[in-house]
DNA sequence: ATACTAAATAGGATTTACTACTATTTGTCA
DNA sequence: TGACAAATAGTAGTAAATCCTATTTAGTAT
């Protein structure tokens, strides 16, 4: 896992990001700034909207299409990353037999993968007591194989 | 776990999934019935309007809300689920302590917990290669405290 | 069989999330 | 400091999901 940085402190990160950035060839814009610094400062899960309206305070005229590509930039880079079961359309399935899923980032593609081992793992009981769990999986994200040949 | 039922035949499957309407009791209408056939031919992970068009083809008027309605009560009920990675509002996520998700199916909150033993999951061979594997979690969906009541 | 009632549906309108487009601005680097 | 590619604002457009209402229908009681 490449994320930018952990268990660091905000300029720790805030350093971590703009070197990410100028790594990618990003330029350092503030909008970028503000939206980065914006989204690791609260521990909720914010929609892009939500991002919009915070960050607004600070750069009032900013354009939500901006908030909108800017997050998605930095799942590109790493520098922050899609909460799995939001996004996108909706897909179903009809639960057959037991798999685990594969999310392409790039062109969205879902793939079944099936491994036993992955079948049962342990939830604390902290978590247990918690929630009502209805399912348990494991979860994979990354570039399919046509995608990741696109990416070199 | 309490999916309908796994490695079962179709009778099988159709059979259960009518003995799980009559639980819930939801009434079992041609549309319902002819949607789950659908979602449980294919391997594939359709959206609704994908299923739409399947459907179509046997019910020629049936409405796409119809078929929204339906898979999302087939979500409900445990007879389908979503593909994790999909739907609704995309949520964003900072990134910074490693830690799981719990997606609440009934109001869309998602609940951080952690717990280190999920941290360091074996992904076998045989996906590693497959794929370029950018994140790996668990994943855990249900209902969570608030809602577990309501559902009483 | 027949009638009743709550649940489900069709069809269309509306809202919400996201993306595309273009003119303008702004980092970055020579 | 000037040039240029990259990024942005603003707005228009598209796609997905939901809402609304009149109508139909499955399940049950009679």
């Amino acid at each position: 896992m490449d994320t930018v940085n952990q268990n660091s402190t905000f300029e720790e990160k805030l350093a971590g990001f703009e070197a990410c950035c100028r790594k990618h060839g990003l330029k350092l814009t503030p909008q970028r700034i503000a939206i980065y610094k914006t989204l690791i400062s609260t521990d909720s899960h914010p929609t892009a909207d939500e991002v919009y309206q915070m960050v607004r305070t600070e750069i009032s005229n900013i354009s939500l299409d901006t908030v909108n590509r800017t997050l998605l930039t930095l799942t590109e880079i790493g520098a922050a990353f899609q909460v799995e079961g939001t996004g996108q359309p909706r897909r179903f399935d009809g639960g057959l037999e037991d798999h685990q899923h594969f999310l392409c980032i790039k062109c969205g593609k879902v793939i079944d993968f099936q491994h036993d081992a992955l079948g049962d793992i342990h939830i604390p009981d902290e978590v247990q007591g918690q929630f009502k769990i209805l399912r348990k999986t494991v979860y994979l994200e990354g570039f399919c194989s046509v995608c990741a040949e696109k990416e070199l």
